[in-house]
DNA sequence: GTGCACTTCAAACGTATGTTTCAAACAGAC
DNA sequence: GTCTGTTTGAAACATACGTTTGAAGTGCAC
């Protein structure tokens, strides 16, 4: 039994055992039982429960940067100077992520899923670790957000990016128990892809929403500051 | 010392560490030892962990059900018959958040990031507890989200509630540590008023939506079906 | 003051965790 | 075949967890 198979039979495990229970829920007898491999094989394959989170959001996220950086690249090339459009790059994004080769068909949504726990989880190290290795296209894509919306203060700005973040890491995080709601009450099936393909507008409109809205409705009570 | 100090000084503790930390990482010995009571107390007062965590969610949503309850009555007597609107719907919902009296100036912010917990980690009794004693609210709530967005498809509602439920839950989590960022990038000071009043138009904007989006902008490779 | 219900306390229990150890098994080079 | 570096295996380690126990302390009615 080659090295590699062992590391990776535990990576797989890891991830969707990550994926269904989050980290700190998720004992490494869990994985090492799911994998079939020995308790110890983690430890000495990784040398920590660390440093196996960070492997398997390394597996996922360092050749999806990649995709990514070349889609930024292609889409600032056809629009030759000019800024790409909000919706031009937050289909960039998604369509990053939709294309990125998959080891199975739940590939995706395991990841989004793991994204969204690594966001709202308080894993330090993890945070730390992600900031470490992909600020890059992380800078790159609030860039080209910004320039996409130069109607918007700083602040404006700002905020609505927080939103987005938001309704994207939570959808996302909870995206299989969501499709299973939407299974059972109406019968519905739902793809990753469509997820994504609702989420963009309703993300676009948002972003720019023009805000009439800082005074309170009529017949409401409180004024907002 | 009478048993409700103990018993407060309990819940305060686990309400801030629960935020802080999330539910599995936080510890009966962290708890209790920054409520500075015995460890044995939780159990003797409460029962068990879990009874713990379904206490601290009672004490914020038991009155702010209450509240919100006659938040909508108000609204659907003002508009005698006709169904609210969205912008007023959502307004009757976050004033009702932001009236709670607190218990210190975080108050919100603390509740807001453990419903987004609750929501995000897979603590399957806490979602029955909040499901069986709160349903009427929010079943209330999305009946009045749905006669507001009469011209949106049943999956195209339960999405875009899921997305506002999304960035609500992730801002609010997080809105200590992003007014930090804000007030040290841009200087600015910021209010959860403030907050929200900038939440409510990106989500009315974004539940609005025109779909026009189904289908990728021109140049994208990737047709969505 | 005595009795009684309630509350606190220190200590222990059983279990589960991440990690380490060290011998056994293995693979490839010579 | 023998040696060498790498990988696996079963067992143990130390630690942390939620929970339980039983004695000590407390306040109040009588």
């Amino acid at each position: 039994m080659a090295q590699s198979d062992t590391v990776d039979r535990i990576l797989d495990a890891a991830e969707e055992l990550f994926a269904d229970r989050g980290f700190s829920e998720t004992s490494l007898r869990m994985i090492t039982s799911k994998a079939k491999v020995n308790l110890a094989a983690v430890n000495y394959h990784f040398g920590s429960k660390n440093a196996l989170i960070h492997a398997v959001f390394a597996r996922f996220l360092t050749p999806f940067s990649a995709t990514l950086e070349n889609a930024f690249d292609e889409l600032e090339e056809r629009c030759d100077g000019k800024p790409p459009t909000l919706n031009q790059t937050l289909w960039a994004l998604t369509e990053s992520a939709v294309r990125m080769p998959q080891r199975n068909e739940k590939g995706i949504s395991i990841f989004m899923r793991l994204l969204g726990l690594a966001y709202t989880q308080s894993q330090g190290h993890l945070r730390k670790f992600l900031e470490q290795e992909y600020s890059e296209p992380f800078s790159r894509f609030m860039r080209l957000l910004k320039e996409a919306t130069p109607q918007l203060s700083s602040v404006d700005r700002y905020w609505r990016i927080q939103f987005m973040l938001g309704a994207t890491a939570f959808t996302m995080s909870s995206s299989d128990a969501l499709r299973d709601i939407l299974q059972n009450k109406l019968g519905v099936e739902t793809t990753i892809q469509e997820i994504a393909a609702r989420l963009v507008p309703f993300l676009a409109a948002g972003m720019q929403a023009e805000d009439a809205m800082l005074i309170p409705p009529v017949g409401s009570k409180v004024s907002v500051a």
